[in-house]
DNA sequence: TATTTTCTCAGGGTTTACCCTGAGAGCCTT
DNA sequence: AAGGCTCTCAGGGTAAACCCTGAGAAAATA
């Protein structure tokens, strides 16, 4: 038996992967390993697995598509990443790449993509779509593989698993001390969660938060 | 050979037709006659085409599902449609009801529901993926399908122009003094109209207030 | 015209959010 | 062993949110 393309698929629309998945079904040559739901799980499971090539959705809650290409090249790990992106920000094309991915899907791009995609990015070539391309990529792709663009990014930090907890709990409108009495500390310690989540998802106030956990979902 | 149930997809993300259509392909009843990758390419079809079950998308450009159903309805056509949904926002699913939709899957749902939703649509039974039904859903379903339902729409007592105003600044992060001096009027106007929010949204405080506005697009 | 709704403002109050600095303990990685 | 990050907690402070009641003027609606 000829081995297979591993592949790792990311995406917070299990629908999404699910058809992704029969999509690959159709080649022989490539397997789904493993698939996450969000940017952490994503994290996790490359710590006790392998796979060839991530399929990478930009945005996911918790910790998006760039928090998780962060994390891999602050542990200094290469993954060869293919990133599914619904749209083509230049400025967001740029900034993944120069974090490391090797190829761009767009999702309003045709599926048949996806094949020819990871056959590139697994023999160490990349891959662009059509649309990718076309649009003022070609731009950019030359400049941008400098370390200030990781910098300038607009990303947000990853947020700590308390963090996520106590952000869940905003949202569902309890108040500082209705918190810390829910996961049993002190109101001090929600404080200090709530201000270090001001400065991560850059933010002045509890509204700033409330917005940002909805268009997330981690509401 | 044997009639197989003609199904459309409308999603403006060609990459999830595509994955979509290898996982119906796995099952032989079912075979995918067209898609389309904006509302209005639906209607277009439709004109001199088809299909058993629609399924479709809320969110694509020019025309979004809302309003394909709505041009449906508008021309007496009645077309057997289950909606896919990034969020299960209660007063969508209402109104989706209320206008014809037959079934209900969340793109975070398993891709599984996909094939029972069709086979239970096109038996023209109803079906709804569990997310959708574990939310508030089952409290609407059966009060939703009356011409009263669209009017009552989701119990929210209208808000009035100044309240909208106010609460748009309110989810721009500004403080009540803020707001008071952007639109000229006194902290004590800006309270008043803060707590009549409270009061029409249900909600306890900013961070209701917040979320209702993205959910309701009102940001 | 009468009534309701909207928009405006007030006094006076409690609670909560938000900001500053500092710090110890535990864990993971280098 | 050393540095980094997470999680925890503290003192002490100001600004803002939130709650109560009450009410006048204008505009829309009956």
């Amino acid at each position: 038996m000829i081995e297979k393309i591993k592949v790792h698929i990311a995406d917070d629309h299990k629908i999404l992967i699910d058809g992704l998945s029969a999509l690959i079904n159709t080649e022989d040559a490539i397997e789904l390993v493993g698939y996450s739901l969000t940017g952490k799980k994503v994290i996790e499971w490359f710590k006790n697995n392998k796979a060839d090539v991530l399929i990478l959705d930009i945005n996911m809650p918790e910790l998006d598509g760039i928090g998780v290409l962060k994390t891999f090249k602050n542990r200094n790990v290469t993954q060869k990443t293919i990133i599914l992106s619904g749209l083509s920000d230049p400025k967001i094309v740029q900034e993944m790449i120069s974090l490391g991915a090797k190829g761009f899907i767009e999702k309003g791009a045709a599926g048949e993509d996806i094949i020819p995609a990871i056959k590139a990015v697994y023999r160490g070539e990349e891959y662009y779509s059509k649309d990718i391309k076309s649009s003022l990529f070609d731009l950019y792709v030359n400049e941008s593989k400098t370390e200030e663009a990781i910098k300038s990014s607009a990303a947000i930090e990853p947020l700590t698993d308390r963090e996520i907890d106590v952000l869940k709990l905003i949202t569902r409108q309890l108040s500082t001390s209705e918190i810390a009495n829910k996961l049993d500390l002190t109101i001090k310690t929600i404080e200090t969660h709530r201000r270090n989540l001001y400065k991560k998802i850059k933010v002045k106030n509890v509204v700033g938060l409330a917005i940002y956990a909805v268009k997330n979902n981690i509401v």
